[in-house]
DNA sequence: TGTAATTCCTACCTAAATGGTAGTATTATA
DNA sequence: TATAATACTACCATTTAGGTAGGAATTACA
């Protein structure tokens, strides 16, 4: 697993369009998180393409989500952003000894133990406090 | 977190010390796993240095482990090897922000779990059906 | 209809980490 | 003293992380 500040950075925008009242555009969220705009697009676009959230575009457009903060896991932001969150230690599909590999199966349960974490969070979670 | 082959190849290493009625050098490890020697040899001087293993130099040398596999966690075994396991999402120490950032609680409840479950897995568990 | 504000898209860039390789010095034993 | 092992240092190629640049397409509104 791997949780580098693209994941981080979509939560933060998912924060954000949480807490907003209505469309938000990018560059209010970089402003206010003092964030790279550009970079912040490219994780955007991760976001949009996975359907968690809807862009509007054209003048006083921006972004939105499409469910309730409470329907959002932490789990699904985090690999639409990440990637497989288990994709480092080892390609069980490509790698020529898995079957016999003495490994896998804890790095298996490992990953399944993170993925029920993040997937339990909820976006709303994150944002209780505020 | 991350974990790559350093830290699978750090436990493949110790499983086969586990299992050696001796020393083993790193020729018959590398041997045995058909892994590269010279990055092995990378490796084991993190276990080394980490106190996992000792190490007996000059002919007939080689590595052997210096306390039951039952008393190594996977945890010691992957953070001597890969550092840190939470390095890479952010840095709690010098992030400016880190104080009014929403998501540090969450990265460091996550931290905690995967800390806790490698630590409570053992090297013997991964040797149990051998 | 023009302009400003926005998303969308493609390409590029630098630094660090990953996963190695090469060569040699050092140590211990038979 | 030859040999087999670890220890150490330096290098290298590829990928990923994190970010930048520039412009095209789209839309609201004056």
């Amino acid at each position: 697993m791997k949780i580098s500040t693209r994941g981080r950075y979509a939560l933060i925008i998912m924060i954000n369009l949480a807490l907003a009242s209505s469309v938000m555009s990018l560059k209010d969220i970089a402003d206010k998180e003092q964030l790279p705009i550009k970079y912040l697009e490219k994780i955007m676009a991760l976001l949009v393409k996975a359907n968690l959230v809807k862009s509007i575009r054209g003048k006083d457009g921006g972004y939105t989500l499409v469910k309730n903060a409470s329907d959002y896991s932490i789990g699904e932001i985090l690999r639409a952003s990440e990637g497989n969150l288990e994709s480092r230690a080892c390609d069980t599909d490509n790698c020529d000894k898995h079957d016999t590999c003495p490994t896998i199966n804890f790095f298996n349960d490992l990953y399944k133990e993170i993925n029920d974490y993040v997937d339990k969070k909820k976006l709303s979670d994150l944002i209780k406090e505020v």
